[in-house]
RNA sequence: CGGGGCGUAGCUCAGCCUGGCUAGAGCGCUUGCUUCGGGAGCAAGAGGCCGGAGGUUCAAAUCCUCUCGCCCCGACCA
C-alpha cells in the first residue's frame, strides 16, 4: 500500500537511485549547480565510515594532518602529467580582498602538489622517513556532469600521502593500503571488491601504477571503490623531496597517495538499496535498531513509551545504536514506512499484546522477516540479528556479483554480451589504441588487471596478438 | 559543450495555447478533538513579488525579447 512509491529498479534503475535518496532523506541538490548538500541521514553514514577508516588509518602507522585548499598555479603546474590530468577541472580563484590575485590559487583537485612541496622542506635524512599522513578533506572538480554522491563538483574524501625511503617501502605502503580499504569495503560495508591495477589509460595522472578496488553494483556496471596509487620518483622528483641516504648520497623520496571519497555512500546504495528504499549495513547505521511503540490512549501511551526507552538503554548496554520512535505526531504505519525508507536495519514493533506476553515484534530490513522476541533478550538477540544482516548483505552482494562475473573470449562476444552488464574477464594486449577503441565501441573500460588472476595465456580477444595471459576486467562504470 | 525538460505555496503540479474579477488543487504545515498493530478522520487556519529584467496592452502567471538558474540524457572523471 505504498503511496509514494519509489521507481523501481526494473523500471529505471537511475531514477529510482534518486529516489532512494530523497526517501530516505540523505541529500538534495545544493543551489549551487553540480553541488550537494548531504543530510544528517547521509552524513551519518559517511561518518562511521570515517569512523571506521580512521581507525584502520592509525592502526596501520599513519596520523591526520591538514593542508590548504588553494594551490598557487606555479605549484600545480609543475607535474606535467599531473597538469594535463587534473588542469581542465581545476576551479580557479583569481580574485580576492576585492583585487586581482597576482597569482591565481587553484582550488585543489587533489593535494599531491601542495602536500610534496611541504614533504620536501621536511625531509632531510633517510631519518626523516617515512612520513605517512592522512587529511580528511573536500576536494573541486569541475566535472561536466554530477549525480548525487557519485559524482559531485565538490565532494568530500580522504587522501594519504606518504613518502618512503625506498620503492620496495613505498610498494608496501600501496598494497597495505589497498588491503585496508578491500577490508572495509567488504567486512563494513559489506561490498565485495576486486583488487587489481589499472590500465596505463585509466591510471592516476603521474603515477607509476594505480591499484583500485573495483565493487559491482545492482545493474551490474562497476565502480571504483578506492584507489592505492605508487607514484615513484615523479612527484619527489617534480618538487624536491629529496635525502641523504644511508650511504651518504642524495637521493629521491618514493611517494604513494590513496584515497576514498563520499561516493562510497553512492556505492552502498547502490549495492544494497532495494525497491522499498535504503538499506544500511548495521555497522554503518547511525540507528541500528528502532523502537516503534503502539498504544492507544494516554494511559496506555505512559506505559509502551515508558517500556520503549528501557528496551533502548537496554540495547544500549549491549552496544547497539538504538532509539526510540516517540513522535506523538505520528501513527505507527508512517514511522514504519519512514524507517523502512531510511534503511534502518531493525525495527521493533511493541504494542499492548506485545507486552502482556513480554515481547515484541522484531523485522529486519534486509529480508523483511518478521519475528516475535522476548523483551527479556534483546540485548542478546539483537546483537546477533545485526550481525547476521551484516553477513547477509555481504553474501547477498557476492552472489549477485560472482553470478556477473564472465569469461569472454572473443570481442564479438564481449559486444553481444556487454549491454547485459556484469564483468567481463578479457585477454588484452595492453595496446592503448585498442582500449581506446573498446571503449568507443562499447562504452566499456578496462576496470582492473586482478591481483589474484592465474596466468592463462592465449590470444588477444581483440587483436589476436598473444598476451601472458593476465585477463582484464571490462564493464561499464559509474 | 551538444540534445531534451522545467522554473507558480514547503513539495508535486494545474492554470498559459485563446490576456480580464480576490491565482488554484493535492500532499505537507499550524490549532483542536477523535484516533493509533503497515501511509487516519473531522473542523478551523497559516502560507505566493507566478525565477529575474525589459517590452506590448486599458489590463500580463498568460503574448514578445533578453537573461539567470536547475534537472535529465550524451562526451570528461573518484
Amino acid at each position: 500500500m505504498a503511496r509514494q512509491a519509489l521507481t523501481t529498479r526494473a523500471e529505471d534503475y537511475a531514477q529510482w537511485y534518486l529516489d532512494v535518496i530523497a526517501a530516505a532523506d540523505m541529500a538534495e541538490h545544493a543551489p549551487v549547480k553540480g553541488c550537494m548538500i548531504i543530510k544528517p541521514w547521509g552524513y551519518g553514514i559517511w561518518e562511521r565510515m570515517q569512523q571506521s577508516l580512521d581507525k584502520a588509518f592509525k592502526e596501520t602507522g599513519h596520523e591526520n594532518a591538514y593542508f590548504p585548499l588553494f594551490i598557487p598555479k606555479s605549484l600545480l603546474m609543475k607535474e606535467a602529467e599531473h597538469v594535463e590530468g587534473f588542469a581542465p577541472e581545476c576551479a580557479v580563484v583569481t580574485h580576492g580582498g576585492g583585487k586581482e590575485l597576482e597569482e591565481p590559487l587553484y582550488v585543489r583537485p587533489t593535494s599531491e602538489a601542495i602536500i610534496c612541496a611541504s614533504y620536501a622542506n621536511w625531509v632531510k635524512s633517510w631519518r626523516d622517513l617515512p612520513i605517512k599522513l592522512n587529511q580528511w578533506a573536500n576536494v573541486v572538480r569541475w566535472e561536466m556532469r554530477t549525480r548525487l554522491f557519485l559524482r559531485t563538483t565538490e565532494f568530500l574524501w580522504q587522501e594519504g600521502h606518504t613518502v618512503h625511503e625506498t620503492h620496495d617501502e613505498a610498494r608496501e605502503e600501496v598494497f597495505t593500503m589497498l588491503d585496508v580499504y578491500a577490508r572495509f569495503a567488504e567486512e563494513v560495508m559489506a561490498i565485495p571488491v576486486i583488487r587489481g591495477k589499472k590500465s596505463e589509460a585509466e591510471k592516476f595522472p603521474g603515477a607509476d601504477d594505480t591499484y583500485c578496488i573495483e565493487a559491482m553494483m545492482q545493474d551490474g556496471k562497476a565502480l571504483q571503490a578506492g584507489t592505492s596509487h605508487d607514484l615513484g620518483q615523479n612527484f619527489a622528483k617534480t618538487y624536491g623531496i629529496q635525502f641523504q641516504g644511508r650511504d651518504g648520497t642524495n637521493q629521491h623520496a618514493w611517494s604513494t597517495s590513496w584515497g576514498v571519497s563520499t561516493r562510497l555512500v553512492g556505492a552502498l546504495i547502490m549495492a544494497h538499496a532495494d525497491d522499498s528504499g535504503m538499506v544500511v549495513p548495521p555497522l554503518l547505521a547511525t540507528i541500528q535498531a528502532v523502537v516503534v511503540p503502539i498504544f492507544k490512549g494516554d494511559d496506555e501511551a505512559a506505559a509502551m513509551v515508558a517500556d520503549a526507552k528501557a528496551m533502548v538503554a537496554a540495547m544500549a548496554t549491549a552496544g547497539v545504536r538504538a532509539k526510540a520512535d516517540l513522535r506523538d505526531n505520528l501513527r505507527p504505519g508512517p514511522k514504519f514506512f519512514e524507517w523502512e525508507k531510511k534503511g534502518v536495519p531493525v525495527r521493533i514493533e511493541y504494542g499492548a499484546r506485545d507486552k502482556a506476553a513480554g515481547t515484541c515484534i522484531v523485522v529486519r530490513r534486509d529480508t523483511g522477516e518478521k519475528t516475535t522476541l522476548p523483551v527479556a533478550s534483546l540485548a542478546t538477540d539483537v546483537p546477533r540479528l545485526l550481525a547476521e544482516i551484516q553477513a547477509n548483505l555481504y553474501a547477498k552482494a557476492k552472489a549477485h556479483r560472482d553470478a556477473r562475473i564472465f569469461d569472454v573470449e572473443t570481442y564479438d562476444e564481449f559486444k553481444a554480451r556487454i549491454d547485459g552488464g556484469g564483468f567481463f574477464r578479457m585477454r588484452f594486449c595492453g595496446d592503448r589504441a585498442v582500449e581506446a577503441r573498446i571503449k568507443e565501441e562499447t562504452k566499456a573500460t578496462i576496470r582492473c588487471f586482478p591481483l589474484d588472476a592465474q596466468a592463462d595465456p592465449g590470444p588477444c580477444a581483440v587483436t589476436g596478438v598473444p598476451t601472458n595471459g593476465v585477463r582484464a576486467i571490462f564493464a561499464r562504470a559509474y
